[in-house]
DNA sequence: CGTGCTGTTGAGGACGATCAATGACGGTGG
DNA sequence: CCACCGTCATTGATCGTCCTCAACAGCACG
């Protein structure tokens, strides 16, 4: 269960299996929800951080006029609330809900901030998860304030397939349902129902209606015009690595 | 030249003399260019960090169409690359502008890196700085998500105003043109216009074109349905002192 | 005294929102 | 086994916000 974490730590460059293997002894395994109920409230910041392990869960926001904003979806690796470690005020109405079957891991603070002073490591890989966040939230900015319609959504599809790929999953089904998807957009669920059956007149999408199957894969990318990934961690550190390595104390 | 910078790494919880001297020892301050100018550019990531001193900055990508998106304005005591730190590879095609005369300093990481390792805490405040952008990153994402573009551009500058009075800057003169605050609300130049000519009706801006004059705060934050602040750190970080004062190692 | 950047104005049109129903499916309890 | 209900998908019609194009005006600069 914790494989999915320990692959996405070592990908941030905690290589040292003394200092994973420190951070791995205090996630504490828990069941959590289905669709529809919060992983993380939003009320007051908890003693513990909360870590995906399985399932898609998403971070969103409800608005005043009843509607709600997601602004990253998260899989199993993914930390749910990082944002409230480093800064404990609640950003605003913050929550975590799920949107299928979930597990996750908790970790209690008290157990964290001594192993962080002990592994600095840690610390690091942690600081690298939250910026990686950041990058996918300004990609998030880019796509909603520049995009059309149609190419907003296969983009925020393309996003998704993509990141479920790095965790190993590579079914092409998507389990988001269209509102999720015009939650995370800005769009409406209306609009978002015409921009699906466009893609699947281009082949893109599968014709059955229940679910969000990707057919077309190379279709989906070119009405995106998905371009590379600020995902993938692994190719990134090469650089740093170097830099650490050469900086002695 | 440095006290903006103090004044900010004191409010993220660097309290300890020690630290602090420590990090503002290993800045090299630099003037650096004016409007028009970057300040760090988009191609490799260099040496070293680049930190606001004096004027303001915004972080942004230039788009295929010859757009440019604005992610961020930044304010004296902002890092203008901290992404860059910790990840390497240049996120997209990210660079940062000067929108005024400004002055920069510079860390390089070779001294940065040590330094870190030799006081935690100034880690964890770097940390903080990146958590507290991407708070302000999620806020941008909402307001261009949901918001017409009257209340869009109206909370917009209340945030400006709110960042500035924060570092200490409290003319009513925001020295943005319409130009950079389209770009950074994903509205065309021209709607933006529009939306200041009611504003002037409203008698929020004042009628002078030339600059943009806030005239009535009052109002601002009414249209905006602007609320509190994610932006304000101190008030943040009472709760987590007392976490860190109560964890013995 | 041009040249460039910013701001202003008008007209027309496209994209996406809203409102209002209806359909399709799965689960629940009688 | 069937009736009921809730969630999600679909469709049509209408309307409004915001974009595009195109031009011009004002100011600052060299």
């Amino acid at each position: 269960m914790l494989d999915a974490l320990a692959q996405k730590f070592r990908s941030l460059g905690l290589d040292r299996d003394e200092d994973l293997d420190a951070f791995l002894r205090i996630v504490k395994v828990r069941r959590d929800g289905t669709r529809g109920e919060d992983v993380v409230g939003s009320g007051s910041s908890p003693k513990y951080l909360t870590v995906l392990l399985a399932g898609l869960t998403c971070l969103y926001e409800s608005l005043e006029d009843g509607g709600r904003q997601i602004y990253a979806f998260q899989y199993p690796g993914d930390f749910c609330d990082l944002h409230s470690y480093v800064l404990p005020e609640p950003d605003m109405a913050l929550a975590v809900g799920a949107l299928t079957e979930c597990f996750t891991g908790i970790i209690y603070y008290k157990d964290l901030d001594p192993t962080i002073r002990r592994h600095p490591q840690l610390g690091l890989a942690l600081w690298r998860a939250s910026m990686l966040e950041a990058s996918i939230l300004r990609e998030r900015l880019l796509n909603v304030s520049r995009r059309p319609a149609l190419e907003r959504v296969a983009h925020l599809l393309c996003q998704e397939l993509t990141r479920r790929e790095a965790v190993g999953i590579y079914s092409a089904i998507v389990p988001l349902t269209q509102i999720d998807l015009a939650d995370a957009a800005g769009l409406s669920v209306v609009h978002v129902n015409r921009i699906f059956q466009d893609l699947r007149k281009l082949g893109v999408l599968s014709e059955n209606g229940r679910v969000i199957e990707v057919v077309s894969k190379k279709g989906l990318v070119g009405v995106a015009k998905f371009y590379r990934g600020y995902l993938d961690m692994p190719k990134r550190l090469s650089q740093w690595q170097v830099r650490i390595e050469g900086a002695a104390d």
